[in-house]
Parts: C-alpha cells; sequence; structure tokens
DNA sequence: AAAGTTATGTGTGTTAACGCACACAGACTG
DNA sequence: CAGTCTGTGTGCGTTAACACACATAACTTT
C-alpha cells in the first residue's frame, strides 16, 4: 500500500536515513515505503515478529510495556531521530514491550530482511544502528532514573520536550489521558499537573492539543534527565557521526548540522 | 598485574565466554586478565572512557546512575550471564552511567582495541554480544517499569532473586544501605521491608550479610519484572543461542545446559 | 439543534514512601 | 577489653501520588 510520494514527504525528513551515506542511502531507497502511521496504531504487541523497521518522520512511536494488573509505562519514544525494531538486527526480533503511534503522522518502513542484508555488510548502517541502540539505552536508562526519582511535574515537562524536539510545530494532538499512560501515572495527576503549567504560561491546551508557550520555561521545570538524554544523542548521533560512521575507511557524508535534536 | 590462575579460576564461569565458539575463544583467551574486584571497587565514572571490557565470575557489577542531588538508582546488574562495557562496541565507548562492583568477586577483563578486533570480525563474538546487548536492555526497561509501579518489597526481592541467580551460594555479602543505594529507596526502606521476609522466613539476615531460606517463596513476593527479565536472557542467550550464532554456517558449540540462569 | 461521546476538572479520603532524629548493637582496632 | 566505627531498629510527622466518584465541558454525529 505505497502511499502518495508527495512533496511534502522525504525519508530524509527522518535524520537517521539523512545520516547515511549517499552509496548506502540509494541502496535503501527504493525499498523505503512511506505509510501512514495515525495515532493509535500498534505496530507490534509484546513477543510479535517484526516484518518491518520503521523510520519516523512526522510520526512518533511510544515504547511501552502492559503490566498484567493493566496499567503501563512508557520505555521510550522514537521520532524522527530514530528507528523502530532494533530488536531485528540486535538478533532477538522481538522484545516483551509493546510499539505504538503515541503522535500521529508519517514515515518510512523497510522490510525486515532488507534491513537485515543491509546490516549484515558491516558497514555504516550498521555502525550508525549501534550508535542510535546505545543513544536509547541511555534514553531508557534515564526513564528509569526518572521514574525513581522526579516529580510528575518534571516527567512531564520532560517527555513534552523530548517529543516536541521532534516535531517542527509546538503543537501537540494528544490526550492527557494518553500523556497518563506514557508516564505510567493517573490522568488527574496529569490534569493538575498540566494546569499549573498553563497557568504559569508554559503551555496552553484544548481538549486534545498542547501548545507549548515557552520552552525556556519548560526546561527549567524539568529535571537533568531531559538534558543528560538529549546531550547522549547529540553526543552519538550528531558530533561524532561523522569520524565514527567512517571507521575503516568508509566515507560519511551528508549530515544535517543538527537534525533540530538540539 | 596478572593474577593467579588457580584451579577454582576459569574464564568459562562466565556465561558469555562460555557460549563462544572455540576457535574465537581460543583466540582471546590468552589476553583473559583474571582480576580480582572488590566491593565499591568503580570500573569507570559518568562519562569516563573505557579500557577493558569486563567479564565478572564471581563478582557483580552495579550500572548505576548519580543525580545532581546525591541520589542514585541502579539501571542494571552484570554478574556472571554478562559482561560490563557495552558502550565500547556499541560505538559511544563511554555512559552517562557509572560502573561500581556491588558484590565483592573475580573476573577477566580483556583489553578495549582487542575486544574490537574481535567484534569487527562481524563474527559470533559480534553476535553474542548484540544478543547480550538486547537482553540488557528488556532488564532495563524492566527496571524503568517496575521502578514506577512496583512497592519496595517487590523490589527487593527481584533484586534479591536476580542477584542469588548469578551466584553459586545463597548468601550475599552487602548491607541494607548498599541496596537501598541500588534500589534508589531509603536505607530503613530496606531495613523494614528485609524485617517482614525475615519474620516470613524467606531469608535471614546478620550485618552485612543476607541469605536467602525460600526462593520459592519470594518469587512469590516478587513482581512479574523477575520473570519477565530472566525469561528473556533464557530466550536469547539460552536457547538460541545454537542456531543464532551461527548464522552465515559460523558452528557454535559448548554451550553449558543452562548456565544456572534458569 | 439535540443527543451522544469523550475529555477535562475537582473533591475526599487513603497510603506508601519520605526525611529526620536518635537509640542500639555487632564487629573490628588498638 | 575498652573504644570506635558502621550497620541496623524504631518512632515520629510530612507528602506526593493514589483510588474512586462525580460534575462539567468540548467536540462529533445525526
Amino acid at each position: 500500500m505505497r502511499a502518495i510520494l508527495s512533496s511534502r514527504h522525504d525519508p530524509k525528513q527522518n535524520h537517521l536515513l539523512a545520516t547515511l551515506p549517499t552509496e548506502v542511502f540509494e541502496r535503501i531507497s527504493p525499498h523505503l515505503e512511506l505509510i501512514a502511521m495515525p495515532l493509535g496504531e500498534t505496530l507490534w504487541e509484546a513477543s510479535g515478529q517484526l516484518q518491518h523497521v520503521y523510520f519516523p518522520t512526522t510520526a512518533i512511536v511510544s515504547l511501552h510495556y502492559l503490566l498484567e494488573n493493566g496499567s503501563s509505562a512508557e520505555i521510550s519514544g522514537v521520532g524522527n531521530e530514530g528507528v523502530v525494531g532494533i530488536s531485528l538486527f540486535m538478533g532477538g526480533n522481538t522484545t516483551p514491550s509493546r510499539a505504538a503511534v503515541c503522535i500521529g503522522g508519517h514515515g518510512y518502513r523497510l522490510k525486515a530482511h532488507l534491513m537485515m542484508d543491509e546490516f549484515n555488510r558491516a558497514g555504516p548502517m550498521m555502525r550508525l544502528m549501534l550508535r542510535y541502540t546505545q543513544a536509547l539505552i541511555t534514553h531508557i536508562s534515564q526513564t528509569a532514573v526518572c521514574n525513581r526519582h522526579h516529580s510528575i511535574e518534571q516527567q512531564l515537562c520532560r517527555w513534552l520536550l523530548l517529543t516536541l524536539d521532534r516535531l517542527p510545530t509546538n503543537e501537540l494532538t494528544i490526550t492527557q489521558e494518553l500523556i497518563a499512560g506514557m508516564l505510567g501515572v493517573r490522568r488527574e495527576g496529569i490534569t493538575e499537573t498540566a494546569g499549573n503549567l498553563q497557568r504559569e504560561v508554559l503551555i496552553s491546551y484544548r481538549r486534545g492539543h498542547i501548545t507549548a508557550l515557552n520552552r525556556t520555561g519548560l526546561e527549567s521545570h524539568t529535571c537533568e534527565c531531559y538534558h543528560v538524554v538529549k546531550k547522549e544523542f547529540h553526543r552519538l548521533l550528531n558530533d561524532a557521526e561523522k569520524k565514527a560512521l567512517s571507521n575503516h575507511a568508509l566515507p560519511s557524508i551528508n549530515h544535517p548540522t543538527n537534525g533540530g535534536w538540539r
């Protein structure tokens, strides 16, 4: 179900794809399939087998875990800075967690076996995926720490900032209920906290929409976790990409200055 | 500072080393250096560069994060089932977290460049390390979920079980204060919970030592997180090792039935 | 425009974990 | 064997987040 290839869509809106050397990109680009990723769509259930890997451009996917008692918690989000489905090339092919679209939009997907072929060349694609995986590990780790020690307000700000950083706008289309599910807290807790942030004119919201009004203000209300994650993604996927991807004399080109992930 | 190679020590006490095909093992084994890993020793500070990777045999290392306010939380532990220093081959060479020995013992280390040489062959070593990394990601993810939703008692039981599974004995040499640091809770919380568990004759303890008396009982007091982690490690590093490591017609041999990680 | 659906607002009581303060006791040291 | 650490036990009061129960309000559908 190949969708319309309008000029509004470009695989290089995904920073990982944009970072690949031309040679690699040209090899896979005929097989990149533009897809709509509507809010709520499930990419896989816990322990489901992967048929594709997904490179979001305007969508954001939440990797999260459902507990036996029905509560949930997000492990990490993935937007235009990343790829969904790392367990494919890490060797497990599946995980105990789920993946679902939490901000609707678009993305590109690539068939699992084509990704494996490219990964198995042990070239720039492999190195890029491993670096991304390392960044993701930091993100997950920081989620663990944040869950333990920080307040709902700090966590909400962290989540909003990380999400906004992946989008061109400063408006999110999402309900408070969904956010509560991500953070693994009660919906009422989000309502109360969002109310406070709105009173301080850091955000404004209406039914199903949140707009950031003051990013600096949000940053001052969040915890160090936001900055740690940010910094690590930058270090692994921007700073070092030139030298790192070109290990073993493989040239790397075409790195956007910072890819919006600042 | 090569230590005494007594018959009590054998690199294959580490399950990853034991899983490597003979050819690979024989290539690196001359460079495996037996080291004492005394309680409290720091393998690296946050953002420190890696000189070695470590394969614990009888020691257990805690990967954890120190917050600006001084509190801490463990991200994951690593014992004889794993390796410390994955950021080396993932491409980052460092992480924002620390690594310190939390159960004293021994292990083997391998110089960073030798590990990289072997990894870069893109053979069984690489595949094994990636599978381990995937298992570690599950462990970290589950820590995040557990931190959000489960009680101190459940978490203490999880931590004790995961730790005991890595050791031949059922006695741990560790203080309640240290455990509190791992779980990121107050020491008093551990004292109280441990008191309850002792009253129920699941454990017994004295100053600096904890002995498990009833594993089944502990399992019934822990949360699903313990089982999820267990199962995933088994799936990735035992079940699948034969076929998975031997992708591309590379033979795998010498897999201990379950390596104590049941 | 009315009806239905889904999102948000607010209140009340409950609780697990916290922070602090200090008593006590096991274990090593001189 | 006394002295000194360093762990463990216990008792406060405090608090953030919880669970549950509704009221209200904003979009959607017909």
